[in-house]
DNA sequence: ACTGAAACATAAGCATC
DNA sequence: GATGCTTATGTTTCAGT
């Protein structure tokens, strides 16, 4: 799925998806009755505005944003990849490898000095290690990797 | 907050914690009900977990994970950051700059050869060129920025 | 710390305007 | 779209184990 286009249906949304989208992305576990009144809609309507966005993949899903230092891995990294090869096969090839690093939270294809940039987040320093020498550098086509540590995630003001 | 310390009271989690964090990470609107019959437990119980697990802030909050591509902003980025001073007083004021980056989706204080990574989403490539010319650039903390756009963003396993 | 049952709140479908 | 109504579900509390 690329960044820069969408698989969602033309429909523009209006300025009420948009406030919906807002306090939706806000509190996810807001009931539907709260955020019509909210909006100042029916809940009727509400419920069909809502189920409308799901299906057309504006809204994707609703997840729980767990501390992953409680749940045990208290370090977090940015790897920087660059491959040797930007054949067509090739990135393919590297791309299932991706998609099976664990504790991968997200793994950007990104034009510049660097192709791919993987947050991830692990138990131990030991764990990082065989995270980058066993799933990253064993693949043929990455030419460099370059490990840079998160030392604290600044809160930001998001997109909404 | 720190990513490799947690504001979390040391109190473990428990093997039932974990499985239930996974569910609700994977679904953020799963109904206690629900959530209780999946692990086997009381309602009662479950609610008990869930509210425990908040109060201890385990469960940072619960967000709908909404398409920014049609919320109208097609446009990814990551602009890299490094300073000219790692000044106590020069990195807080930087902090209080990238709290206001418009867009800003995850900004993380790194180690390594840069000093910050900002992911963000745009509506427009002049809208990411007034972000970084006119929200980073400008502190004269500021020594160098380098964007890379983000070509696509590939799904991983995650860290549950 | 977990459970079950009762009281309460919310959601979802449908007919109607 | 909005409303009001109805049934089905879901939530919460609490006394009991």
């Amino acid at each position: 799925m690329s960044a820069s286009s969408s698989p969602v249906d033309p429909a523009p949304l209006d300025a009420l998806d948009r406030r919906l989208l807002t306090e939706f992305a806000e509190d996810g576990r807001i009931t539907n009755a709260a955020l019509a009144k909210r909006l100042g809609i029916a809940e009727s309507t509400c419920l069909q505005r809502v189920r409308s966005l799901r299906e057309r993949g504006v809204i994707r899903g609703v997840h729980a944003d767990v501390d992953l230092a409680a749940l045990g891995f208290p370090i977090q990294a940015v790897v920087k990849v660059r491959l040797g090869s930007h054949n067509r096969d090739h990135v393919a090839s590297f791309h299932e490898v991706l998609a099976k690093v664990p504790g991968a939270l997200r793994i950007l294809h990104v034009g510049g000095e660097d192709d791919y940039l993987i947050h991830v987040a692990v138990s131990s320093t030991q764990q990082l290690r065989d995270l980058v020498l066993e799933h990253l550098n064993v693949h043929p086509v990455v030419r460099h990797t370059e490990t840079q540590l998160v030392f604290e995630e600044i809160p930001g003001v998001g997109v909404l």
